[in-house]
DNA sequence: CCTGTCTTGTGATGGCTGTCACAGCCTCAG
DNA sequence: CTGAGGCTGTGACAGCCATCACAAGACAGG
């Protein structure tokens, strides 16, 4: 059975304290596509991805998907109506077979009140969360679509860099996925993934993407507005 | 000397506490449209506004303006560098003469680590951005521009609605604003407001806007889209 | 080897909306 | 009263890109 400590809000506590935490959780494993929180139900409990992954999605009225966060093993989700107690405020889908713990709020407000580190460590996932989230405003308002498929890719590539200033991205991302993560369409992502091989800037390979130059890549971000 | 117990994070302090914390803040006052912090620039300072607002915008390269956030008296800025230690994540704008205490990020930390009430309340004033924040990502991502003022009139009239479902909203916002707000142009919030005058559904007054039925106006936003 | 399902590539089209341009306001200082 | 600067309204236009449509590849499982 795989050990809480692998998750990264309880990684400075003793052995005691995390004995302490098991006592209060449930575990269960999920199935790849299976919904773990449902958007605007009422449930609050965190979940600790103790393996596999998780998407963080949301759907609009026409039924287009809105990819918000995906998060690994070590992650948790579901914190902000386990803080605030308002309802959930996005769907999350399993997306291989992923193994979680389950906090109820009050154990989870217990744990942060009487353990400064994970109230930090929970204090510095959440600013996290909010850097992407505003860049991820600032991008969406103020590039256009292909300009953010291409800032996405670079985003991929730049921590593969290697020291001659190429890169590999490996798999190959899926368009949908990738157009979902940057407010787009599926037939845009394909488009730029088009002229981008054209201009010889991604070159796609068998099973992975290679970048043979990524500062002309960032180049293209900027340049196109 | 406006005392620092108007400021939320550290209202559950007692005076012995706050007293402490007194000793390492500096305080000052910023004049209307000051610059208060500098995106990308790598001071880390904790700001708690004791009076007066402030607004946290960015910039795109072609200067076009996207408003985050706008924040009086009792709420904090900057805390996200003073958390992960990351250069200014947004600009922030003094809009009327505003007080502020400056918090070192050491000190920050300490009071944090020190007193779990601040912890927790951090922790739910986070959760407060993220929310807001994801909720403006699928607004862009989902909503057409005209949809996307709509909306944000709905959430300005929503906490003045009267029992008869009527809302004033004052004073008259300033359509270049609004329209940093939800990420369009100025032209199109007019456009908008034009549209709503003529079907009666937000009526401009002298110094406000009248809402007869805020119901018609969330239709708007769903039905149009 | 076939067949269904998932993915990718590309053209055509139409609508939205950002931009430019300009005119009419209001407010406030002088 | 007058002028200047900021706000508001509206028309025209063009560019971007979401959508629809369809063809072709990729791949698994029978």
């Amino acid at each position: 059975m795989v050990k809480l400590d692998v998750v990264g809000i309880f990684s400075d506590l003793d052995d005691r304290a995390l004995a302490d935490v098991e006592k209060h959780v449930r575990r269960r494993v999920f199935q790849p596509g299976a919904e773990i929180i449902e958007s605007e139900g009422d449930s609050s409990d965190v979940f600790l991805i103790l393996s596999g992954s998780v998407r963080v999605v949301n759907y609009s009225l026409s039924g287009r998907e809105v990819t918000l966060e995906e998060i690994g093993a070590g992650g948790c989700v579901g914190h902000l109506a386990a803080i605030d107690g308002e309802p959930r405020s996005a769907t999350v889908l399993s997306v291989g077979v992923t193994e979680v713990a389950m906090l109820n709020p009050a154990s989870f407000e217990t744990v942060i009140k009487n353990h400064p580190t994970v109230a930090w460590r929970v204090i510095c996932e959440l600013a996290r969360i909010v850097r992407a989230s505003t860049r991820r405003i600032v991008d969406v308002s103020t590039l256009g679509a292909n300009a953010r498929v291409i800032a996405e890719i670079f985003r991929m590539a730049q921590p593969m860099t290697q020291e001659d200033g190429s890169a590999v991205i490996k798999p190959v991302p899926v368009h949908s996925d990738l157009a979902a993560k940057v407010s787009t369409s599926r037939e845009t992502v394909a488009r730029v993934f088009g002229s981008l091989a054209r201009q010889g800037v991604v070159l796609k390979q068998n099973d992975s993407l290679f970048v043979p130059d990524i500062v002309r890549l960032e180049a293209l971000v900027t340049q196109s507005e």
